[in-house]
RNA sequence: GGGCGGUUAGCUCAGAUGGGAGAGCGCCUGCCUUACAAGCAGGAGGUCGCUGGUUCGAAUCCGGCACCGCCCACCA
């Protein structure tokens, strides 16, 4: 350590992480230290994909607490000798994207379709050039030691051949088609969405009952519906077939008011005779219940709302043209001018709306493409069932296993303009389709002439290619050396709500196109709430910026907070959580500064000399069995406070304090053996506060070895674990505790040294008297009553000591002392006791009874 | 309608295989003790949601109940 930087040392007396981080991460990325070279196998390497962050997000809590986790994990393997990648990539995201470039076209008074497609993507691309690097640079902030220089993007050439390699060979196994069926569609972002992008909530409306009359008779069938526009498509009328109120109508027809239309009356199990009047009508065009009905049935499917959201010409020209709204109240009116409503009231039920968008979904029948999943996801059930695809914590397993079992074809397009448009060609002359990886310059079928092929205007779902990020990130569908040296990957995490959306997919994608499991550990981490236990989210104003936190506290304290409250169930933030990261880092720099600027000019290594010497190192070993062995449990909770426990008491509250003499005394085997317990707890605390280690690291003498972030992590060594000198100094501690509590209940000045001797052959430790500030000198054996009696310590009277509070502190102590004493009496009373539980457990209880007892003694019966 | 998780100190949470309830923050008392006042020493504070049961012994195991949260599901 040169002059310059030992001043820095000595007058720096608190942390500033904005003033390091920044530096270290910049010599991090210099060195390299995070682009491995693709070699080896990923049985002996180390290998994570990110979950790729929108190319529109800012780092939220969510993404910080993911990076923190993977970063921990990541840095360990490292450390620990592992060829490790942690491959880094952005997601196009397709909706969210375009709907935050078509925001700034309005703002600028423009639209998508006045750019037209081309030019609107060639407007994202900018917009993607310019903002997409912020998640990037923000990951940075955080720590994160992914490959930079291996980044993806699920838009870049190599990905979307993959994409459309996938495509393909799914269509060619018949596993993708193109159909109309029902589909979920938004008209926030003027598309079809999949059955996982719907969000159901809790909606009022207005539940209407009308009448239909009968065709030839007087009577009318109800039926009820919160949509009575819709009624305009309906085909027929459905009842229970064994509703007797409507037997003898089954095989009728009903008028539909209106239109006019006749509706088969039809009997299908599906009808609940209990709700409402028992007769439904039904949509098929509307409606997904009704459709599956209508289906069934052979019913038409008439289309009255179109994919703008308005009444199409099928509606009838009163009502075309209307919003959905509009109609809604028209066709009430109209029904209401002829007398048909026969009720109307409150009714609350569940709506699908987008997640996306936040509308509300409106069910059509669409011509989309799809995918069907269930042999696909036959393999993807038998890994996870085998464990080979093994889902911590387990109960996330049984979420996976009944979605997958249950799995339905996906819609993957999207009638959007950003992503990956469909590999798929439309020949208008014949019909033919042309679905291939890339452009045909001319129809296969049409012989001669026609060559124009018009390719479909949809895009695929953002998920589609998500599902292809383990190995599409690798370079497939070549046969690359990174594919080679780190697929699989090693380790996954993610929140539970993408479980289906994105780890099912990838695990059937995996299998089916990169032969093997896409990672082998799955962690589902918890959800990071507000701090009143609401949803974090920007929207309700919940959220809070990490970046914000970072700026504030810093990253190692943010990483450090997070981990901490994470654990299997969500939690509310906790700013105090992040407060003791920081508070914890500025300990490791001021204990580091007292070893560092004090220990001699040593090689640092273990030199057990005195018993809190052995103690301090069996007590190093033990924790760092724990913290290695959490974070291989993926329990980063305990890790972090494991080592928060570590350093701060037992390195910092007592060994530092018992050994500083030694060291202002400049004793070798005291600075070596501190500065190896530095060495050690910093290794183990890298993975987790990567810059404060890194930094202090920078000073110490094994620095100019190389970084900390590529040094060794530690492993515990067992021949240092010492039980005896975990008793001793534990008893000795113990002692001191006591001999504290004594003072400061009996109200001595803090700085008074008391006189003192010791009561039996049992000395205590040397330590005692210096860290409880009693004095054992000029105190004959046999001279002076004892005023009072701590464990082996006799206390003597002295000026400074108010014998009457030492008098009533007796008193209490010995009151405690009956209560305890009667305790176990009573428990020892207990035949079924001393019978049954374990001998160890009834000699536990003998011994305090003893050692109560003699306390008792000790203090005499008093009174 | 099914499933999962939760209920422990004022707050946020820990508490394998059942044997006298813990941490951080907050609060109280005393300390600027030559690493750190973002600190040090000490302390107060819980009938472990309610209720049955199993057991010598239950925060912990089993059965009910009550709230809270989440996921899945086609009831108009």
């Amino acid at each position: 350590m040169d002059e310059a930087r030992r001043t820095k040392l000595e007058r720096t007396t608190r942390y500033d992480p904005a003033e390091v981080e920044g530096r270290v991460f910049e010599g991090w990325l210099e060195g390299g230290y995070f682009h491995p070279p693709a070699t080896g196998t990923p049985g002996e390497n180390f290998s994570v994909a990110i979950p790729p962050p929108n190319v529109t997000g800012a780092l939220h809590m969510g993404h910080a607490l993911n990076g923190a986790i993977q970063d921990t994990l990541v840095r360990m393997r490292r450390m620990q000798g592992r060829n490790t990648l942690w491959l880094l990539g952005t997601d196009h995201a397709g909706i969210a994207t375009q709907a935050v470039v078509e925001k700034e076209l309005r703002a600028d008074g423009t639209s998508r379709h006045e750019l037209g497609r081309e030019g609107f993507v060639e407007r994202v691309w900018e917009w993607k050039q310019q903002y997409g690097s912020q998640i990037v640079e923000q990951y940075k902030r955080l720590g994160a030691s992914c490959d930079y220089e291996r980044e993806r993007f699920t838009l870049d050439e190599g990905y979307v051949r993959a994409v459309y390699r996938v495509f393909v060979a799914l269509y060619e196994k018949g596993y993708v088609y193109r159909d109309n069926y029902m589909v979920n569609w938004d008209p926030g972002s003027g598309s079809a969405i999949s059955d996982l992008e719907v969000e159901n909530r809790e909606v009022t409306d207005t539940l209407y009952e009308i009448d239909y009359p009968i065709e030839g008779s007087e009577r009318a069938m109800t039926v009820a519906t919160v949509r009575p526009e819709t009624m305009l498509a309906d085909t027929a009328v459905a009842v229970h077939p064994d509703d007797e109120r409507y037997r003898d109508l089954i095989g009728q027809h009903a008028i539909l008011p209106l239109v006019g239309r006749r509706l088969a009356v039809i009997a299908d199990d599906y009808i609940d005779p209990k709700f409402g009047t028992g007769a439904l009508k039904i949509t098929p065009g509307h409606d997904a219940n009704d459709f599956e009905i209508g289906r069934r049935h052979g019913l038409d499917e008439v289309t009255v709302i179109g994919e703008d959201g308005r009444m199409t010409e099928a509606a009838g020209e009163r009502f075309a043209g209307l919003t959905v709204a509009e109609a809604q109240e028209a066709v009430v009116e109209a029904l209401r001018d002829e007398g048909l409503i026969r009720s109307e009231e409150e009714f609350t039920h569940s709506v699908p709306f987008s997640h996306r968008s936040g509308e509300r979904i409106e069910p059509l029948i669409s011509l989309q493409w799809f995918c069907r999943m269930d042999e696909l996801a036959k393999p993807a059930i038998e890994v996870v069932e085998r464990d080979e695809v093994r889902i911590v914590p387990e109960q996330w397993k049984r979420v996976y296993l009944d979605w997958m079992r249950n799995i339905r074809p996906w819609c993957v397009s999207r009638q959007l303009w950003w992503g990956h448009r469909l590999p798929v060609w439309y020949c208008d002359e014949c019909g033919e389709v042309v679905v291939a990886e890339s452009t045909p310059d001319r129809c296969p079928n049409c012989h001669g002439g026609h060559e124009e092929l018009r390719q479909d205007e949809d895009v695929l779902d953002t998920w589609f290619s998500s599902a292809l990020w383990p190995f599409a990130t690798l370079g497939w569908p070549d046969d690359t050396p990174e594919l080679r040296a780190f697929y699989p990957t090693s380790f996954l995490t993610t929140a539970r709500e993408i479980i289906f959306l994105w780890v099912a997919r990838m695990v059937m994608m995996g299998l089916e196109f990169a032969d093997d499991i896409p990672f082998r550990d799955v962690y589902v981490h918890s959800v990071i709430q507000a701090p009143d236990g609401r949803r974090m989210s920007k929207s309700l104003g919940t959220g809070i910026d990490p970046l914000d936190e970072i700026e504030e506290r810093g990253a190692d304290a943010l990483r450090f907070g997070l981990l901490v409250m994470s654990s299997t169930q969500d939690v509310p933030y906790s700013m105090e959580r992040i407060q003791q990261g920081l508070d914890l880092a500025n300990k490791m720099w001021n204990a580091s500064r007292l070893i560092l600027l004090n220990a001699a000019d040593v090689e640092p290594a273990a030199r057990p000399v005195l018993p809190e010497d052995r103690w301090i190192l069996s007590c190093l070993q033990r924790a760092i069995e724990s913290v290695g062995g959490n974070l291989d449990a993926y329990d980063f909770s305990h890790a972090a406070l494991e080592l928060y426990r570590f350093f701060w008491s037992e390195l910092c509250d007592w060994y530092l304090e018992i050994v500083k003499p030694r060291l202002y005394e400049g004793e070798p085997e005291a600075a070596a053996n501190l500065l190896h317990v530095l060495e050690r707890v910093l290794m183990l605390a890298h993975p987790i506060m990567p810059f404060v280690t890194e930094e202090i690291w920078s000073y110490t003498p094994r620095a100019d070895a190389g970084p900390l972030v590529v040094s060794e992590f530690p492993g515990s060594d067992p021949g240092l674990i010492d039980d005896a000198a975990e008793a001793e100094i534990g008893a000795a501690i113990e002692l001191t505790r006591d001999l504290r509590r004594w003072r400061d209940l009996v109200g001595v000045a803090a700085g008074t040294v008391l006189t003192a001797r010791v009561a039996d052959d049992a000395a205590p430790h040397e330590l005692v008297g210096r860290l409880a500030r009693i004095s054992f000198d000029g105190a004959a054996d046999g001279g002076d009553e004892a005023l009072a009696t701590v464990g082996a310590v006799e206390i003597l009277a002295t000026d400074e000591i108010d014998a009457e509070q030492v008098r009533r502190r007796i008193e209490e102590r010995r009151e405690a002392l009956r209560s305890e004493v009667e305790r176990a009496e009573r428990k020892l009373a207990n035949d079924g006791f001393v019978a049954q539980a374990p001998a160890e457990v009834v000699d536990a209880e003998r011994r305090k009874l003893a050692a109560y007892r003699a306390e008792l003694e000790q203090l005499g019966a008093g009174g």
